[in-house]
DNA sequence: ATGAAAATCCCTGTTTTGGGGGAGAACAAC
DNA sequence: GTTGTTCTCCCCCAAAACAGGGATTTTCAT
């Protein structure tokens, strides 16, 4: 491996952007070249600079992670993919190869896991982390979920911690009335009448 | 294999019951023994019959699937039992076989797989199927789900589709305050405040 | 620069939940 | 035969969510 490659890494999450790029960053044959919160803001980006690699949580806001693998396959095709995302699900894996990725893995993946894995996908191999090798059993899941913008994402997983409309206004600095504007949208996005099935939902989504 | 295994199989969900029951009917050297929706219901029969296996659930209602595989190797060490599940948690699989299980499978399984997980397990070995032969990542579930009765698992369930109390009243044929109670024992139980962190904590312990 | 989508905010209601109690009947366990 | 648990049911009252509109600003892609 002679020059280091160069990944960008897209989470919603800080968390996983912060944990994950640090992780690598011990690997000399790593380089960051970006960390975005979303493919929106990752996609300019990949357009005027090159990567080879970019690793994408599969749960993201606006157009998730299936999607913005196709996007990329698309328009940059010697892009390598790798999806991730906190279940473990094999339909995910399996959706990422149709979708043109190289690779799953998920979020609990030990270092040495993550590190084979892209020292294997940008060798140009497919690589799933060892959880689920499977094919066969698909699940529901070809049901994708609603697309939810990164606001009421945000909101969403609030909802799921219990606060209610008053408390999550009150952290995001914004009133009530607009959390409630964002309750309402995600109850229709999910087709639901209440909050217990927009969180069941959302969680067999893997929206949490 | 000469004579058939004697096995049981306990879940709460009557479909899974049926099916998995049905599946295995197939194979003449499988005899099922025994039908139960619950562990407590189990153990009698257990004690007074010698099965060879029991295939449990681990989401049980009063007792989980794991801490029934610890009472039955208490008291009947030579009884193998195999943990199933909805999801695909590798941390289950370790429980269970800390617990003294000999196996792990989820429900989404193919009958081959269940057939030679079966067959390994009766031949003396320790198999998971496919989808989750890992052991590393521990994720949570070490904090274990509250204890839920299975009157409170339904409403649970219920709840979680999105039924207000007075629908669920009437698909109980019970009244409205009884509902209310059940409702409030789970929040308590699961020390939450509202129904959304009670859909979710219930949705992360795979309980729905 | 124009339009679409997202995010923000507001109003008026009704319905549903949640909190804090208490209480009896059925059942199994010890 | 007493104890403990589950399941059932009731009260009152406050808080939160839901339904149905409408409206403004910000943002961003073409």
């Amino acid at each position: 491996m002679n020059k280091a490659i160069k990944l960008v890494i897209v989470d919603d999450h800080p968390v996983v952007l912060e944990g994950l790029s640090n992780m690598l960053a011990q690997f000399s044959w790593i380089e960051i070249s970006g960390k975005f919160n979303s493919a929106l803001e990752a996609m300019p980006f990949l357009r005027k600079t090159k990567v080879d690699m970019v690793i994408t949580d599969i749960n993201l806001p606006e157009i998730n992670g299936i999607e913005f693998c196709r996007k990329i396959k698309e328009e940059l095709s010697d892009v390598r993919v790798v999806g991730m995302s906190t279940f473990h699900d094999p339909a995910y894996a399996r959706e990422m190869i149709l979708a043109g990725g190289s690779g799953f893995m998920t979020k609990n993946a030990s270092t040495q896991e993550i590190e084979s894995l892209i020292s294997l996908v940008s060798e140009g191999g497919i690589a799933v982390n060892p959880m689920l090798k499977e094919e066969k059993p698909l699940r529901f899941l070809s049901e994708q979920a609603p697309i939810v913008t990164r606001r009421e994402k945000e909101v969403l997983s609030l909802i799921a911690d219990g606060l209610t409309n008053k408390e999550i206004a009150d952290r995001l600095f914004v009133s009530i009335s607009t959390i409630d504007s964002h309750r309402k949208n995600l109850l229709s996005k999910f087709q639901v009448l209440n909050t217990a099935a927009l969180i069941s939902q959302a969680a067999k989504h893997g929206l949490l």
